[in-house]
RNA sequence: GUGAUUGUAGCUUAGUCGGUUAAAGCGCCAGGUUGUGGCCCUGGAGACCGUGGGUUCGAGUCCCAUCUUUCACCCCA
């Protein structure tokens, strides 16, 4: 029974749907390579360090959501649960660091695990596409991917969604920043709940991000990160919002963004939509200035996001918008009699030769099983062949838009269904 | 991890106070004479009623457990 269910959170895509999402990674494709980034594959799995040291020990994602498992020879091997680490891992192992900077690399359809209880907008496996952009730290390069996720949404044709803006400091002054929130908390940590407690000694930044309603109303008026910016941090951020300004873009500045993952300095920003339920954001990312050193590198900036293409096709799906369908079957085949399709194998791999979509009948069906079977499954022409015609050298194209027919030399079959 | 929710043919569902062979529509397959689709008509295949226990003379219908579905919390894409 339960090997023939898929693993709970998981899906398949299945071959009448998969155009889709062939829509939605060339247009990924497509906006990536206009602002020159390249695509870069990692693997699927790494080593559980990695993870550990890269998202960070105090996170949910390492904490309770990890595929973690010791393989035969006792390495601890974690599946990915978000992409950025692993690019980063890569980038140091094959010294691209070395090289021309900045570089710029997506990854599109990478699988992300995580042990989450399923919802809609929700899955324990994922796929993202996703940018980084290594070694720039100008705000321009905070702009350009940005723009690269706006650009791509718009391509898109995706109004719904909004981008929040927020930045969260670096490791010179989110220090003083979290003893200002923590000042600011300390009278009310009492009616906070269990985590936000926890939060206020390892993570206080977090509890901006609290949902319990209580937390809520507590942070509402705490102090906000970009009040306490130091000037290197303060200058970024303003230089980021005038690009973006100047470019004419839309933005929100959302003081309670923070991002889950620790590896975030400075820009932190979200793509939120309220169309497809209580899980909206289709793309998360910001800056991560400090990820490379942690990992074992030398101190280089960076910038990126992850994007959601399960929600980013739910939110197109919500949208309205209509995914153009597959091509048609150009041509099927049938057979009147069975003497006949030696001839039928032979023009259909003429005509598969010249790219068309053909079809011939291989379930030995009869001719008006093999034209209902056409008719099913939507073709532009049926090419008869039976004794008579093998005879004449002739072939009956029958159109399935109109129904009419005529019969032809064989040899002039390619060019009637071109 | 928490709360709620779901589970009958491939799909969508019906199944009366527990009572004999579990229905229907769609889909699938085959026919409706002489080599041809879409409509219509006829017939056929297809269900261990999620699973395991229990109550009962008897359970798809009641009870328990478990798995699963979906939604929300949490968290995140």
């Amino acid at each position: 029974m339960l090997i023939t269910k898929a693993p709970k959170g998981t899906q398949d895509i299945l071959p009448q749907e998969v155009y889709k999402w062939h829509y939605i990674e060339n247009i990924m494709r497509d906006t990536a390579k206009k602002f020159n980034f390249k695509e870069i594959r990692v693997p699927t799995f790494e080593h559980t360090e990695l993870f550990l040291r890269g998202v960070g020990q105090t996170t949910d994602i390492v904490n309770k959501e990890m595929y973690t498992f010791e393989d035969k020879g006792n390495r601890s091997i974690t599946l990915k649960p978000e992409g950025t680490a692993g690019v980063a891992r890569a980038f140091l192992e094959n010294n691209l660091n070395q090289g021309a900077l900045p570089v710029k690399m997506y990854y599109v359809n990478s699988p992300v695990f995580r042990y989450e209880r399923p919802q809609k907008g929700r899955f324990r496996e994922h796929h993202q596409f996703g940018i980084e952009l290594f070694g720039a730290q100008s705000a321009y390069a905070d702009a350009e991917v940005i723009m690269l996720a706006k650009t791509l949404l718009k391509e898109l044709g995706l109004k719904s969604v909004s981008l929040k803006l927020n930045s969260i400091g670096c490791p010179k002054c989110r220090p003083n920043y979290n003893e200002v929130l923590k000042d600011y908390l300390r009278d009310n940590i009492d009616q906070m709940c269990g985590t936000c407690k926890e939060r206020f000694e390892t993570n206080p930044l977090r509890i901006l991000d609290c949902k319990v309603e209580g937390c809520k109303t507590i942070v509402k008026d705490a102090p906000k990160t970009v009040e306490h910016l130091c000037e290197e941090c303060s200058d970024h951020f303003e230089t980021l919002k005038g690009v973006l300004s100047e470019l004419g873009e839309e933005f929100d500045i959302d003081p309670l963004i923070v991002r889950g993952l620790d590896y975030y300095t400075k820009t932190v920003f979200e793509f939120i939509t309220d169309t497809i339920g209580a899980q909206g954001t289709v793309c998360g990312g910001g800056r991560y200035d400090n990820l490379i050193e942690e990992i074992g590198g030398n101190s280089l900036p960076a910038v990126g996001f992850g994007m959601g293409m399960e929600r980013l096709l739910l939110t197109i799906e919500a949208a309205g918008t209509v995914i153009p369908q597959p091509q048609k079957i150009d041509v099927y085949f049938a057979a009147a009699d069975d003497d006949a399709k030696d001839m039928i194998a032979i023009k259909l791999a003429e005509l598969r030769k010249e790219g068309l979509i053909a079809e011939m009948d291989i379930m030995g069906r009869s001719l008006k099983a093999q034209m209902k079977y056409a008719n099913k499954i939507d073709c532009r022409f049926v090419a008869i062949i039976g004794s008579d015609e093998l005879q004449k050298g002739t072939v009956i194209l029958r159109s399935m838009e109109n129904g009419d027919q005529k019969e032809m030399k064989i040899e002039e079959l390619l060019e009637a269904v071109k």
